[in-house]
DNA sequence: TTTCTTACA
DNA sequence: TGTAAGTA
């Protein structure tokens, strides 16, 4: 049973091991070396740094730049992307504190989403009508 | 050669 | 976001 665990363990290490440079991390995501530097300035995706102040990624890393990635082919922008990581932070905090069912956090989730969603596309786009926030 | 930071058409 | 400039 602990020999699994120590399995998990070493690929969680290898899959967040900074190996990358941002050269094959671009090809990799299809992500301009602009907008991955800036999503790491919006405080998103943080590289490693190593030798000369060289940025080097991890495989998790490169999920998370394609979760972005797929965030803005949504149409949702920094800002909505800045918040669905903090609600999922907040909801982090609150699966700890309460005890809600599973049913209960997908609500919540699904809930939250749609705020997010529609507040980001309501400003300069009228794909949709509604005012969630009102 | 590749990457970094800063700044601007 | 793209891109140019000057480095490391």
């Amino acid at each position: 049973m602990q020999k699994e665990v120590n399995v998990m363990t070493e690929k969680e290490l290898q899959r967040s091991k900074s190996v990358l440079p941002i050269g094959t991390v671009m090809r990799l995501t299809e992500l301009s070396a602009r907008q991955i530097r800036y999503y790491e300035e919006q405080g998103l995706v943080i590289p490693k740094r190593t030798d000369g102040n060289r940025r080097m990624y991890s495989l998790n890393n490169i999920d998370q730049l394609l979760e972005i990635k797929d965030y803005l082919a949504e149409g949702i922008n920094m800002a909505g992307i800045k918040a669905i990581y903090e609600q999922q932070k907040k909801r982090a905090t609150e699966r700890r504190e309460d005890n809600l069912t599973d049913s209960d956090v997908r609500r919540i989730l699904h809930d939250e989403f749609l705020n997010i969603s529609g507040f980001d596309r309501g400003v300069g786009t009228s794909l949709h009508s509604q005012r969630p926030l009102d």
